[in-house]
DNA sequence: GGAACGTTGTTGAAGGTTCAAGTATTCCGG
DNA sequence: CCGGAATACTTGAACCTTCAACAACGTTCC
């Protein structure tokens, strides 16, 4: 077995900077979301990804995609927002295998709650904490990485 | 209720961009370390800090703290290593309240071997794709968010 | 039309994480 | 040195995610 190419000082020093603080920093979205708001991050990304769709709906596959997560677990994950009547599921007329999801009214106030004191915590850990310069360095980066992972 | 300061166009594209990339990385470092080694990235995690302590072993509060994860979930996980011989655990002479948890040798072998590949996964997918001047601005971003989140 | 194959979405069980106690020990003021 | 408060770790139950299997529908091609 060859050698593997170890990461220099830095590298390491950087990557896992970011493996920490990713880490920490979603426990502490969670926490305030779901403190103030019931809300796991997850649960909250999905109303996002539906809140900003046209007709506040998408197809579950779709859905899935845009929140990155599995199908599997998006079903299961709906299936409480459903009972919490945040969102709702409904056939889908072309495609008779489709479903749509969609967001509630209520699903909608929720989340317009849950957004603003969302913004206070990403500002207040991580927006106003970091460099501008870096925090474009940062989007330019992770865009860098999901561009690698669509394709293949 | 007073508006909130929302986030500007660039920065919640910089947000967004890093909120998925990190859980589509995160999975595919879990899905290649389980797939190749049966361990999860925590789990991985717990071992990395293990094997860079003083003999190899940490007090189950401090291993706790260095790989970020609650108590009870290193419990949990910590039974798990152990039962695959990976960890081990003795009572701490001094405060016999206290728990060392230790790399076995078994242990160290497997984090040996699973580290040559986790490294290649992590250039492969983070490194070698995000510009090294971007690189070094993500790690000077998730540094000051650690130094933020850990003086309250 | 229909056989074979791919897609969509759900389900239940297995496995992992969180949360709220609980036990054991140490610390510290009086 | 005693009793209350704090700390260290574990446990079990509730909860969430993953995984494999499945049912239902669409697509392709003959």
């Amino acid at each position: 077995m060859t050698e593997p190419r170890w990461l220099g000082a830095a590298q390491q020093r950087d990557w896992r900077a970011f493996v920490d603080g990713s880490v920490r920093l979603t426990e502490i979205m969670d926490r305030d979301l779901k403190a103030k708001h019931g809300l796991s991050v997850s649960e909250y990304e999905i109303l996002v990804r539906l809140s900003e769709s046209p007709e506040r709906r998408l197809r579950m596959a779709e859905l899935a995609e845009h929140a990155s997560q599995s199908r599997s677990r998006l079903s299961h994950t709906c299936s409480r927002l459903e009972s919490k009547g945040l969102v709702r599921r409904d056939n889908c007329p072309n495609d008779k295998r489709g479903v749509y999801a969609f967001l509630t009214d209520t699903g909608f106030e929720a989340l317009d709650r849950a957004a603003r004191d969302h913004v206070e915590t990403v500002r207040d850990y991580f927006v106003d904490v970091v460099d501008p310069v870096d925090l474009e360095a940062v989007g330019r980066a992770f865009t860098a990485v999901l561009k690698r992972i669509d394709n293949g």
